[in-house]
DNA sequence: CCCCTTTCGTCGACGATCGACCGAAGTTAC
DNA sequence: GTAACTTCGGTCGATCGTCGACGAAAGGGG
């Protein structure tokens, strides 16, 4: 609760009284305690506003951070970040997710001390780890379940890879979920119902409800890929179906196209960079596949009716096009008391969103209430 | 907290004790303020297991009543419920929702006193009012917003209708959440996420999410009705568009569709009563339009990834057919991980599905733990 | 230099909960 | 029939978290 306030809102204990209601001794109290557990330092004074100045409160960035993992198809990103949320140390490297889990997490967790090295913070400062992988993931265990493109890591225990390691929780996560988390919290902290769809080579959709992530019974929440839209039923998909909406509209599935239309491209990344150069017909073509996802973004609308639908990943890189043509449908197909306030932008984070989710995955676990609650009272439990 | 558990789970202070985990004193003061508040009762000794036989404790069913109330475009049912949910005395008659908010709740309120009377139930043990209505609405002020089929209840202040007449909070909300609410609290208590879809003149949905009722950034989740169907662009909606599910698939629709295959039909009741003579079009018309349903319901599925997909409404009362095309279609549309435990059932609440759950609605907030709490403590909060 | 404002810490009081103890009311063993 | 034992329920002191009030610290304004 009182770590909830302190990441960012207001930071002196008056401001706290304030703002979450609690007498000021409570929060004094409160604060004591957070001190001296290391998640909290005073900085110097503020200004006075005509009497006594108070005294700044913020995250003691220095001794806490986390690390956040974005494992990819391809590629491997690890970042060391403060619990405030800034990047500390980051690297990135090609890794085929192919090779299995041993292979990868190895690799990672060579990473991970490299960048608390580089970083000059020792293991103890080490609060959490969030790790963002490229498919469904029973979130509670940490397991990947039957992920189409990681071959090796079913039900493979992620979290007791790093148990002996290292003395933190693990946490494991969806990457389209670890990066609606992570959008949510740098750029819509206020929005309670938000999607964040994923638009690369396949197409994903992260699902924010209330404030929280939505996992869904089993863990699969948000798999808007498979999707059947219309006039497409000579699209083949790797999942077996025809029609899917990433068998249309992806971006390895707009490369195909591009390519039938004549222009030679190969991945998604290529029709991107063809539309930097000003190719019509991939302009054309992104536009096109943004209105196809639109379509079924619209009815995700009607649906669910959330208040920002956020457009990352590779495609999301030409957002101009990819969003004019989402935003035609969705404002036409749509009822008008879901889109009245809807808005549809592009991703704020980057290449690094996938490590800043991680790490915000991680940061939100080291904050939450009932975790900082244990830490604090270490004597209770045992009878 | 209690109340929940003393609703239905176990009945002895002990059970209590072992099911929250609380000391056997605390839960002996906090029934004691529930029995003093009237909400709980004690009726009797149990079975002994070899010890001394616990005092049996119940709602206080007697003492507590609540009214729910289901208006439909053209019929209204009032049901005095008492607050374990069983019906104590109902009504049903036909109301046309157009003649507008005055006329119809001064109808409603007729019944409501008529039900109390009837049922020999004095106003004080009332304690909430529940009310379902066609058409969306903001929950926290109970205003119908831009309601299709509600001409002149655009932003009509219900609960302010009824504040002077009866003493007690009520709460309105979309009919088809109503029926999800109800279908939850009765027949799924466990599963945290949920569909309900009314298949009737229209269709809709309402989604639960976490056990808890989703509306939406503005209260317009669910409506699933206007979600563009493949194959359909000549299909005329009434808001405007083309292609809209329930412009295909709708009771209407059906109707239309069977008129014009040769056999007279002029709504959905037509339909499920030719299905129910033995009609062989309309039996393939039906099935057909649970497969386009279906269709829709995949993705969602995919989406949203729910426990229970509940299926309600006139139409659902031929749901052998219609059931059968939607699964068709879902077990094969949707990914293995969603689908795994999924499943998809007929509601169990028939006509008065809505009443039963406008008076759940109504129950779970007399039964809200911060309600209690604050009916426990007048004398606080003042200062 | 005094008074006001704002902030921060401390102290006693209050309420909720807990654990322990005891009485109540049965069953079972002898 | 009586004595254990078992299971429930109520009461009492102790503890913890929170609150409100008071006072001290630290600055601005007249």
């Amino acid at each position: 609760m009182l770590a909830l306030i302190s990441r960012g809102a207001a930071g002196t204990r008056a401001d706290l009284a304030r703002l979450t209601g609690m007498a000021r001794s409570t929060v004094a109290q409160r604060v004591e305690a957070l001190i001296e557990h290391g998640l909290v330092e005073e900085t110097g004074a503020g200004a006075s506003t005509g009497g006594r100045p108070p005294r700044l409160l913020r995250l003691d960035t220095a001794r806490n951070c986390v690390l956040g993992v974005d494992l990819g198809a391809t590629h491997c990103r690890v970042a060391l970040m403060d619990i405030g949320g800034t990047i500390l140390a980051a690297s990135e490297d090609p890794v085929q997710i192919g090779q299995g889990p041993l292979s990868v997490l190895e690799h990672v967790d060579t990473r991970m001390h490299e960048l608390l090295a580089e970083a000059g913070r020792p293991l103890e400062t080490l609060k959490a780890v969030g790790i963002g992988v490229p498919g469904p993931v029973e979130f509670a265990t940490g397991r990947p379940v039957a992920p189409p493109i990681m071959p090796g890591w079913h039900e493979y225990p992620v979290p007791e890879f790093f148990t002996g390691r290292y003395p933190v929780e693990v946490l494991v996560d969806n990457d389209v979920n670890v990066l609606a988390l992570g959008e949510r919290r740098f750029a819509y902290p206020d929005s309670a119902h938000l999607l964040f769809v994923k638009i690369g080579t396949g197409i994903g959709c992260g699902v924010v409800v209330d404030g929280h992530l939505h996992r869904g019974a089993q863990g699969g929440a948000g798999d808007i890929g498979h999707i059947r839209v219309p006039d497409a039923a000579d699209a083949l998909c790797r999942c077996g179906n025809t029609g899917c909406l990433e068998a249309v509209a992806g971006g390895a599935a707009l490369a195909a196209r591009l390519t039938a239309a004549g222009v030679p491209a190969a991945t998604g990344r290529d029709v991107v960079a063809l539309v930097n150069q000003g190719d019509g017909t991939a302009l054309r073509l992104v536009r096109e596949g943004g209105r196809i996802i639109g379509d079924v973004l619209a009815g995700l609308v009607n649906f669910f009716n959330p208040e920002v639908i956020v457009v990352g990943g590779v495609m999301a890189r030409v957002h101009e096009p990819l969003l004019a043509g989402m935003r035609e449908v969705i404002y036409q197909r749509s009822l008008p008391l879901a889109t009245h306030r809807l808005t549809v932008v592009p991703s704020r984070s980057g290449e690094e969103g996938g490590v800043l989710g991680a790490g915000r995955l991680a940061i939100d676990h080291v904050l939450a209430p009932d975790h900082v609650n244990r830490a604090l009272s270490p004597p209770t439990g045992a009878t």
